[in-house]
DNA sequence: TATCTGATGTCACTTGCTGACATAACCTGC
DNA sequence: GCAGGTTATGTCAGCAAGTGACATCAGATA
């Protein structure tokens, strides 16, 4: 991250990072599959938190009411560092390849709620659709909260993005 | 492409794809910025395609009914070359690397259907919300068009992803 | 015909990434 | 404690993607 911060993300060879960290080149693709995937490592966590909330709401309720809670819930985790994800987006807004890593990222944690969906009986297309509904919203409503200079509010952004989605989608 | 379905993407060096063009290897990344670009070429005109049926569309109409018309339009261009759709489709949903280009390029044409709601005086986060509910109903309307083994109506699966989409958000 | 421009070729080079093999650190059972 | 297995790391050679610099060639134009 501090290279990457430092030089940008292309100016910054696996060479230097390995000799920063005091390891050897090779060593870094044993830890990392690609030079991109130092900044995703969190995502396997968030989709636990995600499927693990979808899988537990409550079965009287309805698909996108259990995937708000969801992507609230990871707003609240996320929250909590601010710094650290305001510098990270900042690395990932100045390189379309690890945009491209990014929004493919995402691409994964909805269909792991989608598929954790459909095992509470939601029905296939339904699913996928309230777990791309919730993942837009979470990524405006994140936008939102970044761009804050305030302290801001995560779940509260997320939610209300949530809220605008729908007054939009009703033809508002 | 052939060479692309035949062996797949990884098997496929530049070095052959430039042997089989006839051309020199240096002249392929005169054409394509990289060896993915190759598939995703048709994008810019897709994106002017969306980008004046949203500017043209009538000043009346609601974001969502503006971005509605885009997709479905872009659909029934897409639709009249289904053979190749499906093909490029199968490529790329072996490669990894392809589906983080293909999600870079939903993103761009949503940002720019964004930006052209905006011209309209749309304010920015519905203008973002109702691109981004356009293209998720576009990207699983195409799947279930691309899954038919029958001939399909792309356009109508891409409403019917829509209308689905606007009942799930509201906690149907 | 002379010249200008754009497309192509050639070559050398950096860097990301991988496979194969060697070595060191660390358990684990005895 | 130690023999044997497992896991993390190092070393090295090599491929392929992508880039910069310069040369060349073909067609358009004055």
């Amino acid at each position: 991250m501090e290279l990457y911060a430092d030089r940008g993300f292309d100016q910054t060879t696996v060479a230097e990072i390995a000799e920063r960290a005091g390891l050897a080149e090779r060593t870094f693709f044993r830890h990392f599959a690609d030079k991109r995937e130092v900044l995703f490592s969190g995502a396997a966590e968030l989709q636990d938190l995600l499927v693990t909330t979808v899988a537990e709401a409550p079965s009287s309720a309805t698909p996108i009411e259990v995937i708000t809670r969801a992507v609230v819930v990871a707003g609240e985790v996320l929250q909590v560092r601010r710094d650290f994800a305001r510098q990270r987006h900042a690395v990932i807004a100045a390189n379309p390849e690890l945009q491209e890593r990014e929004l493919i990222k995402l691409a994964t944690l909805a269909s792991a709620m989608a598929a954790a969906l459909r095992q509470r009986g939601v029905k296939e297309q339904s699913a996928a659709l309230a777990a791309e509904v919730g993942v837009a919203a979470f990524k405006i409503g994140f936008e939102r909260w970044i761009k804050d200079s305030d302290a801001g509010d995560l779940p509260r952004d997320i939610r209300e993005s949530l809220d605008e989605l729908r007054a939009v989608a009703n033809g508002q």
